[in-house]
DNA sequence: TGTACATCAGTGAACGCGCGTTCACTGATGTAC
DNA sequence: TGTACATCAGTGAACGCGCGTTCACTGATGTAC
């Protein structure tokens, strides 16, 4: 205890700078602009030296992977809850989209770095692999078989999966990017968003529009 | 003439440098990343001082701006045409997805920086004002009003038409970051995703699923 | 229980890079007389 | 038709910046004897 006190003060050993990394990093990302993040940045955060980092992550590519590895288990505990809670197939697709939207609306830099090219071009690691349309992809899959899962069906109606998919990442973009509330048309909020993507999806886009 | 060509030889004066600065930084995008386009870049690339660019615009932004500007000029022509062309607003429609999908995997740097966070924040410019929504929006008013438009109804489908956008924007976005053809699936063809996805828009991702 | 030593996880200086922007300048052009 | 001069649209050097990465180093820790 005393040892590893006098550790800190001098500044070695730290301990578990890994996790404060990303802990700090996605804090960062709270507050700024993805373009703020940076490997320097997360390290002066930190209160380390920049070097220190190579200790922990191969490079920037693979500090980036990680947070956005961060960031999709979060996405994928909240869509989990949503299963297990929400039994009806359509109510639990709804409050999917809904828990969706709000997590990119909350996380606004972190939900750009998930979806972000570097990131995705790291679709090796394990964690990165899946990224976001894994969840989607099953949701919709029992959706179809209304309540249970039928993975030798997946190949089937993953362009349908995907088109899901579109509808949120896409409207998530555009409330991110503040197109929203493009024109004078007054502000939409998240939930109702939501409802009218999955109106759209679930019916299409005739059956639940205003005449 | 003879003039003109000595002031070509010795770099001053080399005529429609905005045009060129504008054509040159769209070929970049067609052969590299848009991570590669920078002010500097562009000037190299069309073989003039980087400070020449001030004199045509007034920094880094403005020249994004253009260039994205251009890009919005050409989908609009794309879907000018769509509209000119076919009668019926469902096929209408399909036709407009499709050139929406080509246009982005022809394009995706342009595509990218047409949709990018800093190109977006500078909707006061009007060339960027109404940016790709606009012929989306025109166009699901259209289909509700089975061939025609009524602006007066602009404001109550709003929401609708955002969901359509969305669904195309998420689609183009999956496509240009290789996400379409995730797992194992084989790949899906441009015409053929957007098929789907306008089938999912316009009956519901029921309908049209294979069961 | 004490000592020697390998290993671990930091430091901090340095490298080279490309970037956006500014600035004093200069050659070519167009205009007034 | 020729000359003086303002203006326009370039040049090129320089600025400071933050970046990712490397490297020799060093202090703290844990282990073997």
């Amino acid at each position: 205890m005393t040892a590893s006190k006098s550790a800190v003060q001098y500044g070695y050993h730290k301990g578990n700078l890994r996790d404060r990394l990303l802990k700090t990093a996605q804090k960062l990302l709270q507050n700024e602009e993805l373009s703020a993040l940076s490997l320097r940045r997360v390290a002066r955060e930190v209160g380390v030296a920049p070097s220190a980092i190579y200790n922990h992550f191969k490079n920037l590519d693979e500090l980036l992977a990680a947070i956005a590895a961060d960031g999709y288990r979060q996405l994928e505990a909240l869509e989990r809850a949503a299963y297990e809670t929400i039994a009806d197939p359509e109510a639990c697709l709804r409050q999917l989209t809904r828990e969706y939207l709000h997590f990119a609306a909350r996380n606004p830099s972190l939900y750009r770095l998930m979806f972000s090219r570097s990131v995705l071009s790291y679709r090796a690691l394990p964690e990165v692999g899946e990224a976001g349309d894994t969840s989607f992809r099953v949701s919709v899959e029992w959706w179809y078989g209304s309540g249970s899962y039928d993975p030798s069906k997946s190949a089937i109606h993953y362009p349908y999966a995907l088109a899901v998919w579109s509808l949120c990442h896409g409207a998530a973009m555009q409330m991110l990017d503040g197109m929203v509330t493009v024109g004078d048309t007054p502000e939409i909020g998240v939930d109702a968003l939501a409802d009218v993507l999955m109106d759209v999806c679930l019916r299409g886009a005739l059956a639940g529009a205003p005449k």
